[in-house]
DNA sequence: TATTTAGTTCTGTAAATTATAAACTAATGA
DNA sequence: TCATTAGTTTATAATTTACAGAACTAAATA
């Protein structure tokens, strides 16, 4: 698989950005080369290939990336190979895993405000209020999502 | 400074999540304690010994987080230790860390969207469709948090 | 001037992470 | 039945990270 500078570039990015929200760096590429290619599919060894990364390396990065539903594949009779794709389902749930992560930390600060025995109370009531306002969003976002989804006929 | 087993668990807990968003260890342990502890101020003794962090880590731990203004310190008159404590103007700015995340990956996807030349056009309109809805959420939120800061008077 | 305090900086290293290469397996095909 | 394909597993090598310990600095105090 032939891929411009371009591609390369944005495959790197791609990784990076993964890297940091606790990817490896060789599955955090996977998922750039699934993004960014022009084939819909890619093959165990295009994917290999590609990235020069090792069988044992791919293997590994395919299947957590299976295991995480990040990506799932095709087969075609008469061919034992699997032709792995992004689940473009997936926005949705990376966008709801955010969302759940804002959550987490929204859970950890109530348990903060339950300890604390407030000899800063001023601190307490900026908690106090951020917490409200995590709840208030996390209320107001399927509203929102609702709303966008009309708007969008 | 003794903690209790119950603050202690909370500072493993914060320190997990901060590790998890991209913090040294260690540096999500000071996170963690400056949070939970019931004096609003610590010295830079009292977070080395209660953590039982060497004088290194925290004096990193400690820079790393004024620089990116997760904390700061106060001082007295004829003493001079600095008494560090959490920035809670800093809620506002996690969150808005967190959403600008989000507008990076849209920044991304935006290119990917570019590059590719729809061999899968299917995909494509699901990815177009993606970024179309984290604009409207970037482009919504100033409005839900200015309703939200009037609903609480 | 010597000592203490409040940290900082520098080196070494243990532990964890990440990836490789090579051996292996299970199914298909010649 | 022997070879090939499509991967998996295992053992290990290379890199990275995260930290401790010790030496150091700069200001304040004795």
């Amino acid at each position: 698989m032939a891929l411009s500078d371009k591609q390369r570039e944005l495959i790197e990015e791609i990784g990076i950005y993964h890297e940091n929200s606790g990817f490896q760096p060789a599955v955090a590429r996977v998922m750039g080369l699934l993004l960014v290619s022009d084939k819909p599919e890619l093959t165990f060894d295009e994917i290999s290939e590609t990235l020069s990364i090792s069988k044992s390396a791919t293997s590994n990065a395919l299947n957590m990336l299976l295991n995480t539903g990040h990506i799932d594949y095709t087969t075609f009779s008469g061919d034992r190979k699997r032709y792995f794709r992004i689940r473009s389902s997936n926005w949705r749930e990376m966008f709801n895993k955010k969302m759940e992560d804002l959550s987490g930390l929204n859970n950890l600060l109530k348990r903060v405000l339950e300890v604390r025995k407030r000899e800063n109370p001023d601190y307490d009531i900026k908690l106090k209020d951020f917490i409200g306002f995590l709840d208030y969003l996390k209320q107001q976002l399927p509203e929102l999502m609702e709303k966008w989804r009309k708007e969008n006929e």
